[in-house]
RNA sequence: GUCGGAGUGGCGGAACUAGGUAGACGCGCUAGGUUGAGGGCCUAGUGGGCUUCAUCGCCCGUGGGGGUUCAAAUCCCCCCUCCGACACCA
């Protein structure tokens, strides 16, 4: 035992960093080469300095994911790249200096490099990275598939504007309803922006869910209730003075019979109009003007109930009853129709209006055995009920009560059922300059014309000006701006608008698997890599990431360019790192810097300690975790794959101690092959945290059967069992194992994954638990074949149950061989 | 408010899929050993209470209350608390 080396992950890690990149040990293969195919994805890092804690959580779980898989015989293809456009590269340019680009790939260079030191398993050749001119063209030609396809299209959109920055500002740039730099006060202003018609898609967006199988509830839910899809009903309201139409989305059409007023939105097209008509167009006038200075993200006026009077009125299809026209901030143009109608015995909103505004309240829904009195109402029924008040559907209960009005309204052309959706169509420009430019001519005579695919990119010019004086700040780049036009040759202007980071990674999964010069991804490497067999990512891209990148794999699928549907078959999403309870924060000072930590302790210790934390769901609080821990299980797991190595080639004992070293090999040897199923099951559900705790388990067996003088093939077994199954999450010590003390040439990723023999993995003995009246009174060991009655008469022979029976008399004895025997007794 | 998730020792967490020894594994702590000291390492102990010289043993215990069952952390009902997402979506 004397010559062994001591450990020293500082030196072993970077050694087989390099050698596994010399040997390519963990590329995927493209050849088929009869191993089953697992695209092992997590989500790409975003380069906004260097790697951090959650990266170190991140990654080692997806290590641990597709180190285990690649063991286990699988050719997996485990790439990275980066995200690298985005706002905060431009804000660095403007507070210090630095051309985004420079800042940027300073920084991927800084992740790429701590990454690497902790000994990621990626396939470097295949990275790239967003903001380079050769992926970003190709997300300029799929902007220009979705032009074709109608998908893409400009409106009149409201943005945040800074008056004195004189610039348009994301909503995370604005706090407190103040510009994020300055402190000015943001408002809106309306923009012609370019959208990506998602909306079209809410439909399948939904629906195929039910395929996301392997999706956690969690973000599915979040997903369906970002779709928001609901149905009801549209119903045709006339305006009495002008004969305006009308048209309001409801999903309660039973309550049209309880409807005293109406209510348009602020920003509904007929308002102003109205106002005048009515007579109020002084007071609607400030109200809007107030509203549209009103940062985007400051909503709080609309929590109030305030409104005024339109003085029209609104007849109602129904029962052509005419009742006041109202105007409300909490009406949304967004959602519906922009105007709806007011019903306030049965919808909470509308009944806090009408106290406020002293309007009617009539009650159309009545509940059993509560009071219909509207003046004693504290607040609105919106639950089930029977009609009342209701004309032709008096007595209606309301569950199907929704369903016949809705008909009748068909039939008598009142209204029709209608879907309504909280989903918005997805706003993709950017008022910015580093993002990719969006790929449109404006000409005056043609119109919106796509730059050909021949020109793209549209390259980002170097020479611009980002100091915030202005509009984007491409459009004062005039050789960027002046173009002609590529339909008819005339004098035309470029968008200079960029495209929102989320379109970049849209897509980027589908460049992995294989770039080309042609196409924005090889058609047949898609074909065998997709869709992403595990994606690990973080919990707040639950909404938006996927959601757009479900969205764009399915308009691929409309174009022919795929052959399936979802681009994510299974999602996992990490728990965060937190320090002492809250979010690492440079403010808050609890910030945790992973490479000190590498250096300190080794890669292989910060992965052990971040998956041994708990669920890979689970958030890891730093406070409550030990890297010192993990670093003296490994510790110990060298020492004794030394020792193992040694007394593995001893044969079988001899001295003294043989006979019990014998005992303890043959008790190891059954650990061994317990260790082997319940890892490898743990492993399969990513309950890592299990695995590990098994593992920590047969190093402490090992430990005990060495100690008792155990040697031979069982010693060795577990040896290798444990540098097999801990290399998944300690990769660099197992590699050194393996290929030193345990002497095997090959890599341990090249290995097999140890299996088991079912009969050797059950107990030989198990301990037999008796209850009476169930209460444990005795443990008895007995063989693991033990049959039912055996274990009975062992139950009912036992002192200590005896003791406990004394005097009572046996009702039934219950027996589940052989692990409990259950007695009941008469009384 | 709506939806989703979760409450287990001093701490992180096991056991929950299929009801069957609650607290695996680790951290921390305590004692002992090793060491010039410190650290490290090794060994043992470690849910609470009662009883005992010590054993043996008994009782309680998985947020609270009720239920089903021979048996409940696990299943059912009610309640409380915490976390997360959305939040005037008509």
């Amino acid at each position: 035992m004397t010559g062994r080396p001591s450990y020293d992950p500082g030196a072993i890690e970077p050694k087989w960093q390099d050698e596994w990149e010399a040997e390519g040990v963990f590329r995927a293969v493209e050849q088929d080469d009869g191993r089953p195919r697992f695209y092992n994805l997590q989500m790409f890092p975003y380069p906004s300095g260097d790697m951090h804690m959650g990266h170190a959580e991140a990654f080692g779980i997806s290590e641990a994911i597709g180190l285990f898989k690649r063991i286990q015989g699988f050719n997996v293809l485990n790439p990275i790249g980066w995200d690298g456009f985005g706002l905060p590269a431009e804000n660095a340019a403007i507070q210090r200096g630095i051309h985004p680009k420079e800042w940027t790939y300073a920084n991927i260079d800084q992740q790429r490099s701590t990454l690497r030191r902790y000994g990621c398993a990626f396939d470097w050749d295949r990275q790239f990275n967003t903001c380079d001119p050769d992926y970003y063209r190709w997300t300029q030609w799929l902007f220009v598939k979705l032009f074709e396809r109608g998908l893409a299209y400009r409106k009149l959109a409201p943005a945040n504007w800074c008056p004195k920055d004189q610039t348009v500002l994301a909503n995370e740039q604005v706090v407190n309803g103040l510009c994020e730099r300055c402190g000015t006060p943001v408002v809106r202003k309306d923009l012609t922006q370019w959208f990506f018609r998602i909306t079209e898609y809410a439909d399948r967006l939904l629906d195929d869910m039910e395929e996301l199988t392997g999706w956690s509830d969690r973000v599915l839910t979040q997903q369906r209730n970002w779709i928001g899809r609901s149905h009801g009903a549209e119903v045709d309201f006339v305006i009495e003075e002008t004969g305006d139409p009308v048209t309001v989305f409801t999903t309660r059409p039973d309550t049209l019979w309880g409807v005293t007023f109406f209510v348009f939105a602020p920003e509904h097209p007929l308002v102003t109009a109205l106002a005048e008509r009515g007579g109020t167009a002084g007071a609607v006038k400030d109200l809007q003007d107030r509203l549209q200075r009103a940062p985007l993200t400051s909503r709080d006026q609309a929590a109030s109930r305030e409104g005024l009077p339109l003085g029209v009125h609104a007849v109602n299809p129904v029962n052509g009853e005419r009742v006041p026209c109202w105007v409300a901030p909490y009406v949304l143009m967004e959602y519906g129709t922009g105007a709806v109608m007011g019903v306030p015995a049965h919808d909470q909103r509308d009944f806090e209006f009408a106290r406020e505004h002293g309007l009617d309240i009539r009650v159309v829904i009545r509940p059993e055995g509560v009071g219909t009195d509207p003046a004693d109402m504290t607040a609105a029924w919106s639950h089930e009920g029977v009609m009342v008040n209701s004309g032709p559907f008096d007595g209606t209960p309301s569950p199907e009560s929704i369903a016949r009005v809705t008909e009748w309204l068909a039939d008598e052309d009142l209204g029709r059922t209608a879907v309504s959706y909280r989903l918005r169509d997805w706003l993709i420009s950017r008022q910015r300059y580093w993002g990719a430019p969006i790929p449109i001519i404006h000409c005056p005579s043609c119109g919106e014309v796509p730059v050909p695919e021949g020109d793209l990119p549209v390259l980002l010019p170097d020479d611009v000006d980002f100091s915030p004086q202005g509009e984007s700040p491409l459009a004062k780049n005039e050789a960027f701006v002046n173009v002609t036009c590529p339909r008819c040759g005339g004098a035309a202007r470029r968008e200079t608008d960029t495209m929102d980071t989320f379109v970049d990674s849209s897509w980027y999964f589908l460049r992995f698997t294989g770039k080309t010069d042609d196409a924005p991804f090889s058609s047949e490497e898609v074909a065998k890599w997709m869709p992403v067999d595990q994606y690990t990512g973080g919990i707040e891209h639950a909404i938006l990431h996927l959601l757009y990148s479900r969205f764009f794999i399915k308009v691929l699928f409309d174009a022919g360019m795929v052959s399936f549907t979802e681009p994510f078959t299974n999602l996992l999403n990490q728990g965060m790192v937190i320090n002492e309870g809250a979010a690492l924060s440079k403010s808050r000072g609890n910030v945790v810097e992973p490479l000190p930590l590498i250096e300190r302790f080794g890669a292989d210790s910060i992965r052990v300690t971040m998956l041994f934390a708990g669920p890979v769901e689970d958030d890891v609080d730093w406070a409550t975790v030990s890297a010192a821990g993990a670093h003296k299980w490994l510790s110990r797991l060298w020492r004794l794959t030394f020792d193992a190595a040694a007394a593995g080639v001893a044969g079988s004992g001899s001295g003294g101690g043989a006979r019990e070293g014998a005992a303890a090999a043959t008790a190891l040897e059954r650990s061994v092959h317990r260790t082997r199923r319940g890892v490898t099951m743990d492993d399969e559900r990513f309950r890592f945290n299990v695995a590990i705790a098994k593992l920590m388990t047969l190093t402490n067996e090992l430990g005990k059967a060495l100690e008792a003088g155990a040697t031979g093939g069982a010693v060795r077994d577990a040896a290798e069992t444990l540098v097999q199954m801990v290399a998944p999450f300690a990769p660099h010590i197992a590699e050194e194992l393996w290929r030193g003390p345990l002497g095997y040439r090959e890599s341990v990723f090249h290995s097999q994954w140890p299996g088991w023999d079912e009969d050797l993995a059950r107990e030989d003995e198990v301990v037999l638990v008796v209850q009476v009246d169930g209460r444990v009174r005795d443990r008895i060991t007995v063989p693991a074949g033990a049959t039912e009655d055996e274990c009975r008469d062992r139950a009912l022979a036992s002192d200590r149950v005896r003791a406990h029976l004394d005097g009572r008399e046996v009702d039934r004895v219950i027996v589940r061989a052989p692990k409990l025997v259950s007695i009941v007794t008469r009384g």
